[in-house]
DNA sequence: TTGCAACCTGTACCCAGGTCCGGGTTTACC
DNA sequence: GGTAAACCCGGACCTGGGTACAGGTTGCAA
């Protein structure tokens, strides 16, 4: 009663070269095999697949990833998970805030009706940041 | 009275590799050669980096950059500057909103106390999205 | 005139997260 | 037992925005 390669992909909504892929590097655990050499998963491959896209969609890396998972194998008390958490947060708050910037200085171009770029650079009444180059 | 590529590069804080690069991708003009072969700027080019910079910070991509140069080069009304900031001013917005779902998510995560993501993908009272995969 | 910094070209490499290809097995069904 | 679909592996390729390197000129000053 084992699941092939494509059966797992598609349950899972994800290429089947991506299960290759995660397993080459070591997201997910090397499956049996059939005689042939054919993979063979169970239920739980489906359920680490959901996990890791459930990551991934926190904000989490591949290797940050592979990092939970790896803590949640051995555990005891406190995972990790929540201090990881703690730390996306706050990656996440600070993406929020670059990208807030960032929508500010479109809709003051915008307001202010910025039509041509090299106007806007040589003319010093322009909304748009041109100097702030070599400080970031 | 000409500048060299490191001139011009550290003028506007960017690596020299970085002009030659964009002048490969057409975002800058072929700069003068001195008769062996080295590149010769005037201070126009100085100008043009720190406006590649500017639209860079505000979201554009660089083929979306050398696309911005381009349609101001050959000016008349309407450079097509503010349709483009309108509708980069969409896809920041967009990205903002995946944003505040991931942190809404970190922080559901956080505050439910969840410690090990294969206890909060068997159990359904964890807030974390396992189940959204393959509806994106 | 010699020495060395700065420059030239073309190409390879870096990051992440996959995807695709080719040539060769294996499995499943009729 | 034949054949087509599914699978195997290793490696190349993709996007974006550069950076690094090798091996060969040029520019400028002492």
């Amino acid at each position: 009663m084992s699941l092939r390669i494509n059966d797992v992909a598609q349950a899972a909504g994800v290429n089947k070269e991506t299960l290759r892929y995660y397993e080459r590097r070591g997201l997910i655990d090397q499956p049996d095999r059939s005689p042939g050499g054919h993979r063979l998963y169970d239920e739980r491959a489906v359920q680490t697949l959901r996990i890791i896209k459930a990551a991934q969609r926190l904000g989490f890396t591949l290797d940050e990833v592979a990092d939970l998972i790896e803590v949640g194998r051995r555990r005891g008390r406190d995972s990790g998970l929540q201090v990881r958490a703690r730390a996306k947060l706050a990656e996440v708050e600070a993406r929020m805030a670059d990208l807030t910037a960032i929508r500010d200085n479109l809709r003051a171009a915008l307001d202010a009706g910025c039509d041509d770029l090299h106007e806007c650079a040589s003319s010093n009444c322009c909304p748009l940041p041109f100097a702030e180059i070599t400080t970031r």
